[in-house]
RNA sequence: GCGCCCUUAGCUCAGCCCGGAUAGAGCGACUGACUACGGAUCAGUAGGUCGGGGGUUCAAAUCCUCCAGGGCGCACCA
């Protein structure tokens, strides 16, 4: 809106002085026009000057007294004056009222608020989460899963054909141990001894499993070949923990256009066709009897195994094959969100792309931190053998969905993570997200009394002149900014401190400004306002996936 | 040992990509505020060598470099 027209008349000045040789040519910098942090600075603050005068030579303020002369106020809608500060800010100041169209802005657009046609239909695949089928959901899942989510839902908003992806592992090395060790479960169930396999899964739920399994099917299956017994047990075993999976994350409102599967890139012969180029690429060599991805030549720290001795593919070749197919598959952009545990193996896959002839510019890895479990006031060791293990799904239970979503996205994903058990496990005002969802309960409650009398129609905002309304305008008008950032950004986060903005500016308004009982002007302005922060909090609350309720 | 990431208030964290004005929040602490729309609230105070040293710059939490702490990787496991 005014940004705009402030960004466009700052750029004619330039262009006019330059003309006028009143500036030296140069060329335009990438400048910004944003709000400043202290008020005083005006609406708008604009570092063009600072930015241009090291190219022309000149101090800042000499080339922003010159700009302010060859701005036309006219071309911008409710500037009060322009300024020239400190080391050669220009800052811009409104005249009183002129956010208020941003109320009106926000009733007429709805739930639209917010959203924009930014990325034009472009299409992005996100992918995360990705855990192997072979037992529940880990609470580590749930930082990427929150924010995996909230990205994709973010892209959406802003415009782009954004589609949330997860990969199934169900193929290959784990795949057939998860089989074996369902098997031993079997064979226990049964009376027989068994052991579980070196490397398989140990956990209870194969033996729950097992009962489940033995109960639908009995225990023919025990007295097939080997290789039958694997496969038929290993899908059994990975189709249940994948709806099991899917199960919690829609519990957590995480959806998934794809579930795309290992299985599917072996029966098209991916690994093998991979294999092939890269031979052909010469960026291959045998050693050992086996065969090696020369990656240290890209830069690498060491050469990568593709094809082991005894024949079997690594998990990387169905992963590159996997890479590959994402790219025929017309995305204009990949996102792989990934733990920091995963990030050794990211420039061989990288690499192998390259190699392959992908444009991998296009593809960004995002690498989550790792979160820290806080309890009784020290760490809970979580490691998937003997130490104690807390499923997605018992988390949730314990924390509850909005705050588990909440909290995790109040952080940007490339910090290391503490999480306090104890607090979360026991919601209180601490967790910000009760905040917000109080301020959006207390709208409701003050819609719910308004006089029905009242004529809800264009209101009248420029009466919203109070410092406390005219701080929510501000906020309120910033939020279509914050979702563009937040997608571009790959910062869902930002969308937290938003909610937390506007629900501080709407409490403070509430104090200090009474909207039922007031002459029907005031009155119908203010619940015009207090109709836009519903809109704006719901709508972003609907981006973190998090619940607004009406009543607490 | 090698590689990647992290270090900002008592605690948990924004800000760093793209350098700008006095480094911001929340929680905790302290002081205040209800005869009216939900006190799960509000107003205010205290609290900082931005891990440390160099460098670049008119200007560095932000860029470069060295160092120190911490995390995570470094399988013919995934």
């Amino acid at each position: 809106m005014r940004r705009e027209e402030i960004r466009t008349g700052l750029i004619r000045a330039y262009a006019a002085a330059v003309a006028d040789a009143m500036l030296p040519d140069a060329p335009l910098p990438s400048f910004s026009v944003d709000p400043p942090r202290d008020e005083a600075h005006g609406d708008f603050a604009c570092n063009l000057a600072m930015l241009a005068s090291a190219r022309m030579g000149l101090p800042p303020r000499t080339v922003a007294k010159c700009l302010v002369q060859y701005l036309s106020p006219e071309a911008i809608v409710d500037l009060d004056r322009l300024e020239v500060a400190g080391p050669g800010f220009l800052n811009c100041f409104m005249r009183p009222g002129w956010l208020a169209p941003v109320v009106d802005e926000v009733l007429e657009a709805g739930s639209a608020y917010g959203r924009s046609e930014h990325g034009a239909g472009r299409r992005i695949l996100v992918e995360f989460v990705s855990a192997n089928p072979t037992g529940p959901l880990n609470v580590v899942n749930c930082r990427a899963a929150a924010f995996g989510d909230a990205l994709v839902r973010c892209l959406k908003a802003v415009g782009y054909a954004a589609e949330a992806e997860y990969y199934v592992n169900d193929a290959g090395g784990q795949f057939r141990r998860l089989g074996q060790s369902l098997e031993a479960r079997l064979r226990e169930r049964r009376g027989e001894p068994a052991q579980i396999p070196d490397g398989g899964y140990p956990g209870e739920y194969l033996a729950e499993l097992a009962a489940v399994y033995a109960q639908e099917r009995g225990y023919q299956i025990l007295d097939e070949p080997l290789e039958v017994r694997e496969e038929h047990l290993g899908r059994f075993a990975v189709e249940r923990i994948l709806e099991n999976q899917k199960r919690v994350l829609l519990q957590f409102g995480v959806h998934y256009e794809h579930f795309y599967r290992e299985s599917v890139i072996r029966a098209e012969r991916g690994p093998e066709r991979v294999i092939d180029a890269l031979r052909a690429a010469g960026r291959t060599m045998e050693r050992d009897g086996a065969l090696w991805l020369l990656s240290t030549a890209g830069g690498d720290n060491d050469d990568r195994v593709l094809q082991k001795s005894n024949g079997e593919f690594t998990y990387r070749v169905p992963d590159i094959a996997y890479h590959a197919g994402k790219f025929d598959r017309g995305y204009d952009r990949l996102i792989d969100v990934y733990g920091q545990d995963h990030h050794g193996e990211v420039p061989a896959v990288v690499l192998a792309l390259e190699w392959l002839g992908y444009p991998v510019d296009r593809l960004e890895v995002l690498l989550t931190q790792m979160i820290r479990l806080i309890q009784g006031g020290r760490e809970v060791k979580i490691s998937k053998r003997g130490g104690t293990f807390i499923s997605m799904e018992e988390f949730l239970t314990d924390v509850g969905v909005d705050a588990a979503r909440f909290f995790f996205l109040m952080r940007t994903i490339d910090n290391h993570m503490d999480f306090d058990l104890d607090l979360a496990r026991r919601p209180s005002q601490e967790n910000p997200v009760y905040y917000v969802q109080y301020a959006h309960a207390r709208i409701c409650s003050i819609l719910r009394g308004q006089d029905p009398s009242l004529s809800v129609e264009a209101p009248d905002c420029r009466l919203l002149a109070h410092p406390a309304e005219v701080a929510l305008c501000r906020a309120l008008g910033t939020f279509p900014d914050e979702v563009l950032a937040a997608a571009e950004g790959r910062a869902p986060h930002r969308l937290t401190l938003c909610a937390r903005q506007v629900a501080e500016r709407f409490h403070a308004f509430y104090v200090q400004c009474r909207v039922l009982g007031e002459a029907a002007e005031v009155a119908r302005a203010r619940l015009g306002l207090c109709r836009a922060t519903q809109i704006v909090l719901q709508n972003c609350l609907a981006l973190l996936g998090v619940s607004a309720p009406e009543r607490m």
